[in-house]
DNA sequence: CGCCAGGTGCTGA
DNA sequence: TCAGCACATGGC
């Protein structure tokens, strides 16, 4: 467990403030927030403001810490320890996955990018609306879906919405999703939320399920493939053997086959035979990776 | 303007 | 099982 304290900013009594302080050994904040899993973030004046659950809370990092401030008591510094998965030893992970030059490379690009531990539901309906898409747009609508469907919640000057229920959204209409621009997976998104609340699907069992059955029973939803349904079990339910292939995967993976043309299928086989448990963490490093520096193609 | 984006579902072989 | 195709939309 990790030890926490508090400490007082050094600022005029009227105007002071107690943050929260938690450890945050071989973390990097701001790459794994940049890294296109979480879609809801925001930076301000060097603060990152979010919203877990129906609480806001903004963080920064300060070396080997973080420093964070939230709207609700309940968010408390283990769950934020969680939701970063700072519990876990990184180098250890690392070091399982660092097999070859190519995600060495990335490792030592962006070290501390650490994989989050997301709400499931969010998470599902975050990556139906993701498919086929560009992480800009992602963001654009994830954010009108909150503030049409959202609750209210704020931190200090800050603003912004919960992630809606599953009931809510599945008591919508298509054509109101449509017109926050989710385009075709308008009916798909609202298919699984009505899924989700009805108890077809039950998300909280999912976590005690192991990778296989995991994906399995995501597969299940309208709008989720093979990709999708692996971002959902690595970034919502921490099963880090999934390997999500996307465009960006598929780049990555000609490293390995130069010549050959590989389905999806093989590509997913082999990540997951080379990487190991924590395939999805090079996944994850070497998605960041490609994005992040020039050489595309 | 054309190309691309954290793909999926459907169809027909 | 697998290739080929349609699908909405906005950023660049």
């Amino acid at each position: 467990m990790p030890v926490i304290e508090e400490l007082r900013a050094e600022i005029p009594p009227t105007l002071s403030r107690t943050f929260r302080v938690i450890p945050a050994p071989d973390f990097a904040l701001r790459t794994t927030l940049a890294s296109g899993q979480a879609f809801r973030w925001t930076e301000h004046d060097g603060w990152f403001y979010g919203c877990l659950g129906e609480s806001i809370v903004k963080v920064r990092q300060q070396g080997e810490a973080l420093e964070y401030e939230a709207s609700s008591p309940s968010l408390t510094p283990a769950r934020l320890t969680r939701y970063f998965a700072l519990d876990l030893n990184l180098s250890d992970i690392l070091s399982s996955i660092n097999v070859d030059i190519q995600v060495h490379h990335a490792i030592l690009r962006h070290r501390g990018l650490r994989v989050l531990r997301q709400d499931g539901w969010e998470t599902l309906a975050s990556f139906i609306c993701a498919s086929f898409n560009n992480i800009k747009r992602i963001e654009g609508m994830i954010d009108r879906l909150c503030l049409a469907y959202g609750r209210p919640v704020g931190l200090h000057g800050f603003r912004s919405f919960s992630f809606p229920a599953p009931e809510t959204i599945a008591a919508t209409t298509e054509r109101q999703l449509r017109a926050l621009g989710l385009g075709y997976r308008a009916p798909y998104l609202k298919a699984t939320a009505r899924l989700v609340a009805d108890g077809t699907l039950k998300l909280a069992h999912l976590r005690r399920l192991d990778y296989d059955a995991v994906k399995r029973a995501l597969l299940g939803c309208d709008g989720v493939g093979d990709k999708v349904a692996d971002c959902v079990a690595l970034f919502g339910f921490e099963k880090y053997e999934a390997f999500p292939i996307d465009v960006w995967m598929e780049r990555a993976m000609r490293y390995y086959f130069r010549h050959r043309k590989m389905t999806r299928k093989g590509l997913h086989d082999y990540a997951r035979r080379h990487f190991g448990a924590y395939a999805g963490y090079a996944q994850q490093y070497l998605f960041h990776d490609l994005r992040t520096s020039g050489r595309n193609a």
